[in-house]
DNA sequence: CTCCTATTTCGATTTCTATCTAAATAGATT
DNA sequence: AATCTATTTAGATAGAAATCGAAATAGGAG
């Protein structure tokens, strides 16, 4: 998800997220409100409601028309609609956060624990361990059967202690054996 | 819409509407994660990130189970579905604000201008005026042509100025008139 | 049982936000 | 033009929320 929609959206959250503000939509879900009548009703000074509604009216929420000295406020039905359909879809949901933030930690952790292709040490921490991991299991290529020997020789080209390396991508789940076969998961 | 209600929309609103918990939401929506590795993703201290998912989990966004040390936190995705269906329904919005507030202050203005059944005066807020026609509307019944004459009668039993008063409420499309007789819309 | 690791709780600090009063603006009325 | 009415802008203040470091807690490993 771009940065400007990721942020339309929070804006759309903070906005709601204040009582008076909340209610102002319930208020112009009904009809439309002058700036006055909505001080009356919440109680809220006309300078505090003029400020929220401008905010709303920032966000595209609300519209304004004039009506001799009155402004009045129209709840943007339509843009509400829209927004709750955007923000829930389940693709919306999955793609909320860049993948980048993910990418640059796991990248941090291979740069740090990587020399060109080799393994300078194994991280304490086992969600760095997993990041290794995946990064290794990268060069054993999917639908390919191995031999233990195999998979032997293509770990130690990246890191001496082949067989503990062996064990890890196995019971972490990143390969399967079965009868002295590997393969990738 | 009962305060309650009100109150957990409010309350859903604030907790996504904080730029760490909607990407912690996101986050969630790929995969459960652990407090430690959010604060890493989201380059966050842990306490900080143990407070935000404490108020998403008491909302209910989120469940927790332990694993070892971790605490691993998942996403309500049906929470979260069901959520956005309710609040915006168009009924949830058209009830939103209980109309008692609304109530309320028409009650104010009609006990200001108001002795019992006399007009004691026309406020000269146009707003507040539209509440006093609509409480003279209400002497009319629906369906029911009157004679300008009887209009004029049943004016003159709570306000002086009936003709004054009589073209206000046509004026204002409480009332409609043709050809000399009146009703009520 | 002791140490280590992950998380939470606590308390303090700083940054935002809502709200108000007072003053400025602008349209309508006389 | 002068005045009135509704709203907005500006500036100040109080209250809430986010964040952090330090300390407490609790589970797992040696």
């Amino acid at each position: 998800m771009p940065q400007e929609q990721f942020d339309e959206l929070l804006r759309f959250f903070k906005v709601l997220g204040n009582e008076s503000r909340l209610k102002i939509l319930g208020l112009l879900a009904a009809q439309e409100r002058s700036v006055g009548e909505l001080s009356e009703l919440l109680d809220v000074k006309e300078p505090t409601v003029s400020h929220h509604l401008a905010a709303m009216k920032e966000l595209g929420l609300v519209t304004m028309r004039a009506d001799g000295n009155a402004r009045l406020y129209q709840l943007d039905t339509q843009f509400l609609i829209q927004m709750s359909k955007d923000v829930f879809s389940q693709e919306s949901l999955a793609t909320l956060v860049d993948d980048t933030a993910v990418d640059a930690w796991e990248q941090k952790v291979l740069r740090s624990f990587l020399d060109g292709e080799q393994i300078k040490a194994i991280p304490s921490q086992y969600k760095k361990q997993r990041v290794l991991m995946a990064w290794m299991a990268e060069r054993f290529e999917r639908g390919v059967r191995y031999e233990e020997r195999e998979v032997n020789e293509i770990i130690k080209r990246h890191y001496n202690d082949y067989a503990w390396f062996r064990r890890a991508l196995v019971d972490h789940q990143f390969m399967a054996r079965d009868k002295g076969v590997y393969w990738r998961l």
